[in-house]
DNA sequence: ACTATAATGGTCAAAGAAAGACAATGCTCC
DNA sequence: GGAGCATTGTCTTTCTTTGACCATTATAGT
């Protein structure tokens, strides 16, 4: 059994019995494997990607942390799609108000929720002396990481 | 649980069950909480500015004190005051997101909403090889874009 | 009134405490 | 024996805590 497949079980069973929600010292864990530290960051980076249904966040400093968040399926079929498949690192305007109408329409997000992302992600948002290529990919980055805000939200519904 | 948490803490505490206004000495926190006074004024820098919602003074000198008023406005002058004075042609990162909490905060908006502007504002959404002043620029476009949505919704609201 | 002093709070820089990034090295499995 | 995953180490970044020194003000003594 490799360090990586163990810390991740580690990590999976204290998501399993407590929440879907996990707050980690790294350092602490990392002295409890008697690993390098950055090895928590690889195996976060290698099986706990949104790919993977997780999202993580952290804070340096004196009581820093790092935490990871299990992104459960249900409603998340469609973000899934949208953030794996159909965005790619480029999208242009008309298609991003699109799929935030569709996303509003499916009762995936609320009415104002989708007014809010379109708002992000609108040529006026993105205005500028930079070439439209450039300004998709910055649309396509925007338009992720609030779907991925989404999914977030959605899998801490599941959760309560 | 970091001690600046602590402090943060026990002063809201103090402001929920009393005014939204309360007076403090610097020392006998200081002490109290077995840190450097200056470790006071450090937790108000980072959890008690403008952008926080409060408004601190101070006297200095034998009876001196610290007083912190917590301050409120109506959604439509907070959305004003955003989009007019506090966010001009640029702002950073950091206080991107402390201004979404505090949308939130104040029920200008519900939290998923103020999560997804965070997201959309994030320095995730602006990633990319440009200098950070290019960053706070563009980040400044797409956050007053989502605020006027909002005041528009609000609107809309007021109408019906 | 005037001044000295003590009692406050403010500023800033340095030290400390995490976590992140990434390159270098080590393994494994064709 | 090469490709790709795993592991480590080192340097960077970020946030927190402390301490030394400074500025201001109330007050006591004259």
């Amino acid at each position: 059994m490799r360090l990586s497949d163990t810390i991740e079980s580690f990590i999976k069973a204290m998501i399993q019995e407590d929440q879907p929600e996990v707050e980690l010292k790294r350092n602490e864990l990392a002295e409890y494997f008697h690993c390098a530290p950055s090895q928590i960051n690889y195996v976060l980076a290698t099986r706990f990607t949104p790919d993977h249904g997780y999202v993580t966040s952290s804070q340096r400093g004196g009581g820093g942390y790092i935490r990871i968040v299990r992104v459960r399926q249900s409603s998340v079929d469609h973000l899934s799609y949208l953030l794996n498949e159909r965005i790619g690192e480029s999208i242009d305007a008309q298609s991003a108000q699109v799929l935030c109408s569709q996303l509003a329409e499916r009762g995936v997000v609320t009415v104002p929720e989708a007014q809010l992302m379109a708002a992000a992600v609108s040529p006026q948002a993105l205005s500028g002396p930079v070439p439209e290529a450039v300004k998709d990919a910055q649309r396509a980055k925007i338009f992720k990481c609030m779907l991925l805000t989404v999914a977030r939200q959605r899998a801490k519904q599941a959760a309560e």
